[in-house]
DNA sequence: ACTTAAGCGAGACGGTACGTCTCGTCTTGTT
DNA sequence: AACAAGACGAGACGTACCGTCTCGCTTAAGT
């Protein structure tokens, strides 16, 4: 029978280390080459104390992540009541972020996971994507109740209009992501490709 | 200095048995667990030979990948007139093939590599991104001609606006990706998020 | 730097089972076709604990060859006075030796290493031929002490012109090896080639 | 039916080439790591060219040292009436020539393969050994006529007593190999190990 | 002189083994 | 008991050669 371990007498300082030293890595040599041998190596850590409290490498780096990105996490996104304003400078933040060497190969290393495997892309929905969506839903609920979103839009493809081309252009390196595609995104998207009616 | 292979001395029969096994193999164990050694006894051949023509696994499965995708590609979108039914029917189209299962499983492991590595994106990008987006903007540029998209939107994020949401979806299978859901964003990018002006 | 691994930590039971399998795998294959792969497979061990602790075929076999021969090496070489009997006892034990097929197997392999590596070469003077040498020094010491041997007579060439004649007709096979050869090179040798004078 | 290939359309330039590239490589990388395919590339020759005229590796060298030795390999051995200063001479001659680098090599390369392979080692008694034993023994035989060998020596068992210490030295580096030491060994064996009568 | 059947250089091919790397498990002290 | 250290069985990596197999090209007979 296997033991599972006794969470209360984990190490923090020890857990610690191994996130710090696998996002570390990561940056160093990318994810493809980033072994738990390395981590463990790097974090001064016995690799038995990783395997002891993570399964695979996929989940690791998923704590790891959360763990870099989590932590400075906005609550909310701004509702100034212009809805374009809003939306340009929370997506320009998520462009610099992308833009950001460390996030983008920390992201990218974690996209790389989810696409493969359901299992973590279930977590990740889970623990980060369904979050942000309630967010992203409150504010454009909030818009749609000021009268600034048709009332027969549903709000999960507005979501995905608005995000899903910013994601793809960074995952597939399309063309250089920048403020301005952004902007061009969200006004394009509020306003639809139809001609304006006169 | 490495002397290449000479490929007009390549036996062709060769070449697509290790296409089509790494193909199989993919389906049959998953892009992650898929090795070089395996797709070679799966064709019946020797690891050199593989080794010889693809420089890695994701360049070998790459030219698989085309081998399986590229034949049946269409030479350009169909065009009736009617922008809205046109693109329904393409992203209906390819809402099924994401959700065939050899395709799924073929596109998610191109698109691993396509991530972490710029040079296969670059690749990707000559050899089926590029050719794909130019087809999808000559529609839409003959559907601006019609007058059936604004003058001023730019096609570049029309295409992203699309296409984006439904790739989005199905990468990090937010939720089921069905053509009911392409239709609604077909017709929500078409007319935009706000509401209809009176 | 390469950090040598730690003696120990080492594993006994591991070490004895290849070293048993080396012994026995050129016994099945012979040492051309014995593979360090086969070795591993044979003895249930991985290969890199065979390259962990052992630098090279020839290196690992030196040492199973050890572990089959040095145990029941004999301390002395026997001494009842009658050095024509005791050198006849001792050679015709030698070729019995050679005649088994296992041990036969064993030093051939022995021997093809030795001849091509001076490194291996000097291991095998050091830690069997000279400890084996000084015993046969010691036995024509005394004979010579006892007037049986010129007091002229250089030992070295001595143990040479009784010992080289049956080992080289054991490598080349100019001609069968039996103990009435081993024993008229004794007589031979002792007596010299000249005729006897009167 | 396999057909054999035709000697007589051979190209004798081809077949030198080899012979000489083989010899060649063999100084520089040492017989363990000569290939078949390194002698073809060096010798300027398909791989296909060497398996059509050789068996293997240790055949073609075989060959090759051959070409090398064979040409200068005298008739008979001198016959002064001196039988130790015969000997002294000749078997000089044979510790320079094991002491010259190139034929040292080849002659341990061609030792290794006789020592494992049963046929090749037939083969150099037949063409190398057994010719040399006629010429010991015709230049013994004449020395036993004279009166300058016991009648009751067994000549073979003489060659081997002459012989054999000075190949076993070389062998197995026992010590270096010296003019003086095959001097020793001449005047030892003619007059035997026991003190000489008065 | 003209076919034609080798020999030949070149090197792709199916394999096997190499020696290295990392996996995930297990064992041995240390704290 | 968690931990650092690292040996261990397993097996894939990418490379080097094996011996076989075309592929064109010379190159000598034999008609």
């Amino acid at each position: 029978m296997s033991t599972a371990p006794d969470p209360t007498r984990r190490n923090d300082a020890v857990r610690r280390a191994i996130l710090t030293a696998a996002i570390d890595q990561v940056g160093e040599v990318g994810y493809a080459k980033l072994t738990i041998e390395r981590i463990a190596k790097s974090a001064g850590v016995g690799k038995q104390t990783i395997y002891r409290w993570w399964p695979s490498k996929g989940a690791l780096f998923f704590d790891a992540f959360l763990d870099l990105a989590g932590d400075g996490e906005a609550a909310a996104l701004p509702d100034t009541g212009d809805l374009a304003a809003d939306l340009k400078l929370v997506l320009g933040a998520t462009v610099d972020e992308l833009n950001d060497d460390r996030l983008d190969q920390a992201m990218r290393a974690l996209n790389t996971e989810i696409v493969l495997d359901p299992a973590l892309a279930a977590d990740y929905a889970t623990r980060l994507d369904n979050p942000m969506r309630e967010l992203k839903k409150a504010r454009l609920r909030s818009a749609q109740q000021a009268g600034q979103i048709g009332e027969d839009v549903d709000l999960e493809v507005a979501i995905d209009l608005i995000w899903g081309p910013i994601l793809n252009r960074w995952l597939q390196r399309t063309a250089p992501l920048t403020r301005e595609y952004a902007e061009q995104v969200v006004e394009t998207a509020l306003r639809g490709l139809l001609p304006r009616e006169r």
